[in-house]
RNA sequence: GCUUCCGUGGCCCAGUCGGUAGGGCAACUGAUUCGUAAUCAGUAGGUCAGGGGUUCGAUUCCCCUCGGGAGCUCCA
């Protein structure tokens, strides 16, 4: 038997071999850290006999297909503890996730308590070695094996396979089997370092009209250095979290009385948010060929039922005199582009004048179900810079370039283009009653759309069951700290619109035409732009989005007038500047102004005020040294224009 | 909307086995006038999320509502 290494080399063996052994033969001692082997490109427990040729490659817990195996063995650690704890708790599933492995049960609520006794008791398990023994039962007996003992949702996992299946097992030692398909670790001894981080509760199968299920998370790592560098992550997600820190800095609030899902901004996060919209209304506006739209808040029902609203996304609109007869039914908008439509049909359009590009700074109205706001990325009411193009069908592919050409812009400039990832978002082949249109449209327009990102070169997922009601996405995609994923920017092709409401353009044979339209944002909505520029700067802020750009900080009350000097200078030139004229120690208003994450700070004293200079103290790299107001006041605003993003160097690397 | 945990001054938290609360930071006032991450002293601030129930008495126990976290479901 011939078998080939990743490497490249190979090595014959006269006689069938367990990979545990060829990982001996191989490396001495490699074994110790093998986890699995990957057998022509599949996952295998270590003790699998080769008997063929092969191509053979070991996993260790440092590969990542190694650290599944460690964590899914490890899930199965964790049941076997709750078992003991809880013999009454019912198995459920136990997969390696991207970052651990979960378990859930049919249980009562765990406590932090209890997950830290199930830790305990899943160390003693550990400890004690029990080797992970395979075996295979045929379906009917497999049934059997879990009818008794007790365990209905392996019962129901194991008759959803084929007649003939023939069932694979589990064995840690005598105390515990498991229903799966491995490959685990030999031994329950290879986990050195795992955590049981959380728990919270799951539906079976992920539906909520089926048992209520106990998860617990947790993850496992190769060695107690790698653990702790993750549970050292978690600690700093934490910190950059926009819903705690956002709060913290004083960038916005929420009210019980006010409600869910309604965040009040502060004048710094307002602050903020004005800088952006001035900065893409302009870019729209002067360099990108838009017009500008202001349309109403609410419309009548009849208008959503024109657009499709009114059938397809009723639950998600706040309906206004529902039930009074005497008044008409109206909604808060959920969306634009029926008002923006109207201002287009306000007048004729030659062929010649499209793309029509329509832009508005919209706030939108959805009404979210209660349990899925949170902070400022799932919100009721928000406000997205949005546009509606209405083109010619021969205009698409250069005016959906350039809405990407756009939006890469834009997220470069926000230094979060490294954070997204781009996808075609389509309808469901299996749910076509939630779209409009036929297989004949969608084929078309996600073809249309798939060319366009293939043209320009553009890396992408697609996805079922993405797409709007009315039509296919590009979408762009950002994860949260926490790793969840939000729509950033979305570019939408719809191509049905216009039929609806009539839109017509006139061609060069005087005939009317259905024009084609594109939805788009160019940077999302500004609430959970704010919240993923929270999160990416940890609250650091480039100076030119910074509410507060220059704090100036006087020795002493002597010198407040030159402060106030050197804050007006600061002004004239646009910079948001404030004096801290309290009568604290220097020491104490610059770590107040550290606190604050502010970018600049200015320290004015007697010397500074006899020669016209400043003090300067960045965020970025600590001491700057003695500058001339002239000097600081021009490097600042060049910094602001060209919305530089400033490098921080690390406080030890500091002189 | 579902399950679960949670809600004590602006923030972080302590406390009450039922007798209406305390600390640190922040704030405010005064003193200090200071050279690169915390000067000293004093003052004020809480119907213990809101409502109802049990009780002689509730912040503490029970119920409902509102709000927050986690996880589902959902997401134009």
């Amino acid at each position: 038997m011939k078998v080939t290494l990743k490497d490249g080399s190979s090595k014959e063996y006269a006689s069938a071999m367990s990979i545990y052994d060829i990982a001996m033969d191989i490396s001495e001692g490699l074994a110790r850290v093998a986890v699995a082997g990957e057998v022509d490109g599949e996952v295998k427990d270590l003790r699998t006999t080769l008997t063929t040729d092969c191509t053979l490659n070991i996993l260790t817990a440092n590969d990542q297909e190694g650290l599944r195996v460690l964590r899914h063995t490890c899930s199965h650690v964790l049941a076997e503890a709750v078992k003991v704890l809880r013999p009454n708790a019912k198995l459920a599933i136990g997969p390696a996730i991207d970052e651990g492995f979960y378990y859930d049960f049919d249980t009562e609520p765990f406590s932090r308590e209890d997950l830290d006794a199930i830790e305990a008791e899943m160390k003693k398990i550990i400890k004690a070695g029990n080797r992970l023994e395979r075996f295979e039962l045929p379906r009917a007996e497999a049934i059997k094996f879990m009818a008794d003992r007790e365990e209905p949702y392996k019962v129901e996992l194991i008759e959803d396979l084929p007649e003939d299946a023939i069932i694979s097992f589990y064995s840690q030692g005598d105390a515990f089997t498991d229903l799966c398909a491995g490959p685990h670790l030999m031994n329950t001894k290879g986990i050195k370092a795992f955590k049981l981080t959380s728990s919270s509760m799951a539906y079976w199968r992920g539906d909520s009209n089926k048992a209520r299920l106990q998860r617990i998370y947790g993850s496992a790592f190769a060695n107690k250095d790698d653990l702790n560098a993750y549970l050292a992550h978690l600690e700093d997600i934490k910190m950059r979290d926009h819903n705690k820190l956002g709060r913290e800095m004083k960038l916005f609030l929420t009210a019980d009385v006010i409600g869910q899902g309604l965040p009040l901004f502060t004048p710094k996060g307002t602050k903020m948010i004005m800088k952006l919209q001035r900065w893409i209304e302009d870019l729209e506006d002067n360099e990108w060929g838009y017009v500008r739209t202001r349309t109403p808040l609410m419309a009548k029902s009849d208008l959503y039922k024109i657009s499709g609203h009114w059938d397809h996304y009723q639950d998600g609109m706040f309906i206004l005199n529902e039930g009074n007869e005497d008044k008409e039914v109206m909604a808060l908008r959920p969306m634009t582009c029926p008002f923006q439509y109207y201002v287009y049909m306000n007048e004729q359009h030659s062929y010649r004048d499209l793309p029509y590009r329509m832009a508005e700074t919209s706030t939108l109205f959805r009404n979210e179900d209660s349990g899925e706001m949170h902070g400022l990325t799932r919100v009721r009411q928000f406000t997205i810079t949005e546009a509606h193009i209405i083109l010619r069908p021969d205009q698409a592919e250069e005016e959906l370039t350039k809405c990407v050409e756009l939006c890469n812009y834009v997220m470069k400039t926000l230094g979060i283009d490294g954070d997204v990832t781009y996808r075609l978002s389509k309808w469901d082949p299996n749910n076509k009653t939630k779209y409009l249109g036929d297989d004949k449209y969608w084929d078309e327009t996600q073809a249309y759309l798939r060319n366009v990102m293939q043209k320009n070169n553009i890396t992408f997922t697609e996805a079922d069951g993405e797409a709007a009601f009315y039509g296919p996405k590009i979408d762009i995609q950002a994860k949260n700290v926490y790793g969840k994923e939000d729509t950033m920017v979305t570019i939408q092709l719809d191509c049905a619109a216009a039929e609806k409401f009539g839109m017509y353009y006139i061609d060069e044979n005087g005939e009317k035409v259905r024009p084609w339209i594109i939805h788009r944002t160019s940077m999302g909505c500004y609430e959970r732009t704010l919240a993923w520029l929270i999160e990416h700067y940890a609250g650091k802020f480039p100076t030119w989005m910074c509410a507060e750009q220059v704090r100036i900080l006087p020795i002493s009350d002597k010198y407040i007038d030159y402060a106030n000097k050197v804050a007006a200078a600061l002004k004239k030139a646009k910079v948001d500047v404030t004096v801290d004229s309290r009568s604290e120690k220097i020491g104490y208003k610059i770590r107040e102004a550290r606190l604050d994450k502010l970018p600049y700070m200015l320290v004015v004293g007697e010397k500074e005020e006899a020669d016209s200079t400043v003090s300067v103290r960045s965020r970025f790299a600590g001491d700057e040294g003695i500058k001339t107001l002239d000097e600081f006041v021009a490097q600042i605003v060049e910094e602001i224009e060209n919305k530089t993003i400033r490098e921080e160097i690390p406080e030890d690397e500091r002189k």
